[in-house]
Parts: structure tokens; C-alpha cells; sequence
DNA sequence: GCGCTTATGTTCGGTACCATACATACGGAC
DNA sequence: GTCCGTATGTATGGTACCGAACATAAGCGC
């Protein structure tokens, strides 16, 4: 049984004031998002904007060589399509589910409209969209100056604190993607990462088991990141 | 003679309507910019908000241990001070001159006041700051999987883009702090450029030669940010 | 249980960058 | 012109990652 997703379940549209929800609680609509659905592709014209719950989406920019790199991940505390209210329509990247589950969709024309009255959920957006530049910023430093296995635990601080649980159904193959290195690196982080017994994998499947584990072997930049949400997105309950 | 720097130098500036510009037009005042001044520091509120016309800022993180790394370059083509519309005050980020020049500074209020009209002015604002988007997150990718070698074409043409004429005033030290690698790395990747006609240099001075040269050896991701500046900002004469 | 697909593990040589140390030489101050 | 601070050039050894090729094994379909 799919259970309808739950408005509250996403933080933005939670912290959304109840008499701005009545306009637009008619016109979200709730949809599935499967693990490598692509939601938006680069440069095209963005019809909707996303508000994910349980799903995680990555937005990575593919290269001409057809190798990528994430730019930035997106679960429940944020929204895809940034760029419909920053007035661009589209971005050079390309936004695919990273994490299968759910969300709502909304159309463009609405939420833009929505923006445009200058009132709380427009500077609820802008205050997300400042939050998801810091995200952007930060990866820009991390990937200049740290070693693949901070990046790695990075990552998955970044995606746990988007999923309820403790689990990532993920393959190495995929990480290696998102992080824009070969799946052996992946492999080889994984494995110290696991003979500390910090997490425990099988075949695309990844448990955390100590949490503050990672975190004592990440870089700066997951605190740097992640202190910048919860100044900026106070409402928002830290998980 | 310091000539008193024209709104019209700043592309911004330039773009608002003279309706809205009669209002701002007694609050901006010129300032010079001098090589190494730091606009604003990590984490501190913003007072102002800062358009160059002739010196070029650089945004960027410094690390824990010293080292640091650009986020984006701010030339006459933009504003410094963009977290002030989005809300948060403040950014992880330090914002340095680069390049030494003059422009405009405006206090916090007064544009966030104009912003929130919700009028043309803000519309040009956020259009602005989906390009720097692009900028940082193009960054990230860059940082990720292109050499010294293109990261440095790269930068000398983003550089050059927000300069008149073709000699930067600039130490190869400096260039390495701000792609975050060592000096030796940037001297030997311009000692390269330098032997095959595109550059030349000299203590503290870098002098274009052969601009065409320079794009065909930078990465992709020059054109990238360059075709984003120019389809947001139309209204601005690409240079 | 068997076989096949595919996720993970291992090895190899290569390279781009790093840290450190030191050599040279430009060009402004005097 | 001389001196000196500092920008630039050079060398050495180390390391993290890359590209490629291949080995192993988990778990699904039948």
C-alpha cells in the first residue's frame, strides 16, 4: 500500500503558512519518483517544480565526455527548481532521483505566481535557495581540497540526514558518479570505511552504523553546510 | 585624477529603469577598491551591498588550516552581497578585491527595501543570482575533473571578461590562492601559456596576447558560465 | 540448485599534483 | 648604480588518484 505523502513530510511546504497553503494545497500533487528518473534535464524549460519527502534528488552537471559530478542533493528539506523563481526558466544541470520515494509536484506558473506576491513564501524560498548555494559553494572547496574518503563520508552525512533510517539502497557504481570518481576509489574509502566499523554493506545496500563516526572523518565542509540550513531554515525541525 | 566611476560602467546599475533608479540613485555611493581589501568576512552581517565597475572581487572559502579556494568572481557585470536579498545576512564566504578598481556601495536597507517591491529591480537581482549560481556550481565541476592547466585559462578569462584592456595586475601567488593550489603549479602552467605566444608576464603582471588562444585551451566550463551570464542578463552588452 | 548478470575486489603502471627546499633575477627604494 | 625584498624558476621525492584489465562473488531468475 502507497501511502499518500504527507505536506509535512517536506519541510518547506510545512513551514508554509496555513493561510498561503489554502491557495496552494489544491494544486500539489503528489507523485512517485523511482530511482533514476530523471527530473530535469540540462537547459531544458522546467514545467514543475518538485518538494521531495522521502525521495533524494541529486543535481550533477554531465560533461561533455559524458563523466559528471553533483552539484548539489536535494531531499526533504528542500525543493528542485530553484531556477523557475530566480526567473532563468532552466540550468545547465540535470536533476535525476538519487533515492527512490516520494513527493509532490507543483506547475511552474503557480509557484512563480505564488513568488511574485512578495510575501513569507517567497522569502522562505529565497532563504532555501541561500542555503542550497552554500551546498554548492562548499562542494566547489571540498572537491578542490579534500581526499576522496572525507568526500565519501560526506556524502553519505549529506543523504542520511535526507532518509528516515539508517539505510542507503546504493551502489558504489552510483557514488562514484555523484562524487566524479572512479568506482574502485569508491571501493577502496568503503571498505576502510567498513573494516572501522563505521558502516556495513552488501550489494546496494549501504547501513550506517556510526553515525558519529563519519563525522569525526569527514571534512569541515559537512558542518559548514549544514550549520548554514539550520540558520537559515530555523522552522525546519533539525532531524 | 580619480574620475568619479558612471552607473553605466556596472551592468546592473545599467539594467534599472530609470523610474526605479531616481529612487536609488542618492544612496549609492562611490568607493575606490584596493588590491587585498576584504568587503566582508565569513559569517559577519552584511552592511552593504557592493556593484564594481572597475575592480574585480573574488568570493571565497577559507579553510580551517589557511588554505583557501574561489567560489566565484564578481566583476562590473554584477553585485557582491547577494545572501543580503536572499535573507541570510551572511555567508560562509569572504569577499576579497582581487583587482583593484572602484564601484558603488549601497547600504543593506535601502536594496532590500527596493527589492521587496517586487519589481523590476528585484526580478534583474534574481536573474543575477542564478548566473553566480552557475558560476559556483560550474566551479565545483571544474575543481573536480580539469587540470591546473585549463583551470588557469579559465580563470584568466573569466578575469579578463570583467577588465578593460588585456594586462592583469597580479601575482601568480595570488592566482594560486585563489584556484587553491601551490604557487609552483601556477608558475609552471604559465611559463607553458607563456612559450606558446598566449601570454606574457612579468613580475606581478600578466599580459594577454592571444585571447582565441586561451579558449581553446580552457575547459568547457567557461563557456558554460559565459552562455548562462549572457542568457540571463541579455540586457547587458557582452563585452 | 544452476547459471547469469552485475556489484565488488585487486592489481598494474602512469600522471598530476603536493610539500619542501633552494636558486635566480626583477625592479623599486635609496 | 647598488641593495634588497619578493616574484619567479627549478629540483626532489612522495602520494592520491586515474585508466585499464581482470578476478571474485552475491543474489536474482529459472
Amino acid at each position: 500500500m502507497t501511502i499518500s505523502p504527507d505536506r509535512m513530510q517536506n519541510h518547506l511546504l510545512a513551514a508554509i503558512p496555513d493561510s498561503d497553503w489554502k491557495r496552494l494545497s489544491h494544486h500539489l500533487e503528489p507523485i512517485d519518483l523511482s530511482l533514476g528518473q530523471v527530473l530535469y534535464e540540462s537547459g531544458a524549460t522546467m514545467t514543475h517544480m518538485f518538494f521531495p519527502t522521502t525521495a533524494i534528488i541529486s543535481l550533477l552537471y554531465v560533461m561533455e565526455n559524458g563523466s559528471s559530478a553533483e552539484i548539489a542533493v536535494v531531499g526533504n528539506e528542500g525543493l528542485v527548481g530553484v531556477s523557475l523563481i530566480m526567473g532563468g526558466e532552466s540550468t545547465p544541470s540535470r536533476a535525476v532521483v538519487q533515492s527512490g520515494g516520494r513527493g509532490f509536484k507543483i506547475e511552474s506558473q503557480i509557484m512563480k505566481h505564488e513568488f511574485n506576491k512578495a510575501g513569507p513564501v517567497m522569502h522562505l524560498l529565497l532563504r532555501y535557495t541561500q542555503a542550497l548555494i552554500t551546498q554548492m559553494a562548499q562542494t566547489a572547496v571540498c572537491n578542490r581540497h579534500h581526499s576522496l574518503d572525507q568526500q565519501l563520508c560526506r556524502w553519505l552525512l549529506l543523504s542520511l540526514d535526507r532518509l528516515q533510517g539508517t539505510d542507503l539502497v546504493m551502489t558504489q557504481e552510483l557514488i562514484s558518479n555523484m562524487l566524479g570518481v572512479r568506482r574502485e576509489g569508491v571501493t577502496e574509502a568503503a571498505m576502510q570505511l567498513q573494516s572501522a566499523g563505521i558502516i556495513r554493506y552488501t550489494r546496494g545496500k549501504i547501513s550506517v552504523l556510526d553515525r558519529p563516526g563519519l563525522e569525526r572523518r569527514t571534512c569541515e565542509c559537512y558542518a559548514v553546510v549544514k550549520k548554514e540550513y539550520d540558520r537559515l531554515l530555523p522552522d525546519i525541525p533539525a532531524k
